[in-house]
DNA sequence: GCGGAATGTTATCGTCGCTTACATAAAATC
DNA sequence: GATTTTATGTAAGCGACGATAACATTCCGC
C-alpha cells in the first residue's frame, strides 16, 4: 500500500553493515545512551529517551533488552570496554622495574580516566544501575585491573619496599584512596574542600604519590 | 457536624505537638523516609510510597515539600543532623594531646557511622539526590566535621610531625581514603575485594591506621 | 518466492512527580 | 462563641516513565 515512500530501496548501505529495519540498532541505543550520560547525567537516562535519540519508538528498545537496567548493564559494558582499553594501554607504558612506581603509574591511570569520563565513571561505580553479577565481560575486565595492582603491591612487597606485608590492606588502602578522590570528584565534593576544578587531577595525584610514599618502607 | 469524633480536643498535647490534621505529617514524611531508605536503599524513595507509609494521600506531601528533591533534602538533612550529633560525642572522646592519633579518631568515627548507616551515608554522599545548595544547616554541620579534621592535620603539622605541610593535600589524601572506603562499602564494592562483610569495618580502619602511619615523618 | 523469525510501530497499563479544585479542621478575629 | 481566614488534607487528572501486547514490516533460509 505505501507508494514507496522512500527511494532508500536499492541504496549501499554505510560501513557498518545495515542490517534489518534501522540497522544495528542495539549498538546504536548504547552509543546514544553513552552519550545522553556523558551529556545529562546517568540520572537522566530514560529508555523512552534514548529511543528518541535512536530515532526509534519508545517500545523498540525492549526488542534488544528485557528491561532498563539491561539496557543500562550494556551502556556499563561498553564503558567498562573504554577505560579497560586505556588502562591496558598505561599499563605497558608504566615501568615494570619499580614495583612502587609502578603501583603509583595504576594509580594514576585509574584516576586519569576517571576525571576524564566522570560520569562514566559513575555509571561503573553505583551497581544500582546496572547488574553487575550478569555483566560477565565487564566482571572480568574489572578483575584484570584489580589484578594488576595486586601484583604490584605483591612485587613491591616482595622487593621489601613496603611498611607492611598484608597485600590485601594494601590493595584496599591504595584502592580506597583512589576510589574515594574519583568520587569526589564526580560527587561534586571537591569545589567545597577548596580544589578549583582545574586543579582537582593534580591534587588527587599528588594525594596518591604522598600514599605511595608514605607506604614505603622508611628504613 | 462532626459528633466529637476524638475525645482529644482538651487532652493535653504529647511531647511532639500534635498539629492539626494528621499531627506533625512533616516531621512523619521524613521519618518514613528515613526508614524506607533504611530497608530498601534511597533509589526505592518515592514521595507516593512515603505518603503511604505515613498514612496519607499521595498529594498530602506536596503541601509541606515543593518537590521530590525537596524532601529528600529534609531527610539528608535529618540524617546528617544524627551524623553530626554521633561526630561530635566521638571528637568530644578524641585525644586532644596527641594530633595524629586525633587526626585517626575522626577518621574511625567517619568510618564508622558510615558502615553502620550505609544508606544515610549513600543520601549525603550523593549530591544529585538532593538540593545541597538549599540545605543550610546540613552545609554548616557539614564544615564543622570539615574543620575538625583540618584543625587535626594542622595541629599535627605545627607539632611538626607529618611529612608533608600542605594542610589542603593532607586534607585531602584523609578524606579521600576514608570517603573511598566508606563508598566502597556502600557500593558493594568489598566482597569483590576479599573483604567480607563482617571484616570490612575492621580493614577500612586498618588501611586508615596505615596511611596515618605513612603519614608520620620518617625521621 | 514463500514462510517464519527478527525487528519495528501503535496502543495500552500501572506508577511516578506534580497540579488543580475542592473539603475540612485549626487559628485568628471580632 | 460565631465567623472568617488560613493551614492542611483528599480526589481527580496531566504528562512521562517502564513495560507489555497486538499488529506490521523486513530479512533470511528453504
Amino acid at each position: 500500500m505505501p507508494t514507496a515512500r522512500r527511494s532508500r530501496t536499492s541504496k549501499v548501505r554505510a560501513s557498518p553493515v545495515r542490517g534489518y529495519h534501522h540497522g544495528d540498532l542495539r549498538q546504536a541505543l548504547v552509543t546514544a545512551g553513552l552519550a545522553l550520560i556523558e551529556a545529562e547525567g546517568a540520572e537522566a537516562l530514560s529508555v523512552r529517551e534514548v529511543a528518541r535519540r535512536a530515532g526509534v519508538s519508545s517500545a523498540a528498545p525492549f526488542r534488544h533488552f528485557p528491561s532498563r537496567i539491561a539496557l543500562m548493564t550494556a551502556i556499563a559494558e561498553e564503558a567498562m570496554r573504554r577505560f579497560h582499553r586505556e588502562f591496558v594501554e598505561a599499563l605497558e607504558k608504566a615501568p615494570t622495574d619499580d614495583p612502587l612506581a609502578r603501583f603509583r603509574a595504576i594509580g594514576i591511570a585509574y584516576l586519569r580516566w576517571a576525571f576524564r569520563n566522570p560520569t562514566h565513571f559513575q555509571v561503573l561505580s553505583d551497581r544500582t544501575l546496572f547488574d553487575f553479577e550478569g555483566a560477565t565481560e565487564l566482571r572480568r575486565q574489572d578483575q584484570e585491573i584489580r589484578l594488576a595492582m595486586e601484583e604490584a603491591v605483591k612485587a613491591a612487597i616482595a622487593k621489601d619496599r613496603l611498611r607492611s606485608d598484608d597485600v590485601r590492606l594494601l590493595h584496599l588502602t591504595g584502592r580506597g584512596l583512589v576510589y574515594g578522590l574519583a568520587r569526589m570528584q564526580v560527587d561534586g565534593h571537591m569545589p567545597r574542600w577548596g580544589v578549583a576544578e582545574h586543579e582537582a587531577q593534580a591534587m588527587a595525584e599528588k594525594a596518591l604519590d604522598l600514599l605511595a610514599a608514605g607506604l614505603a618502607k622508611p628504613a
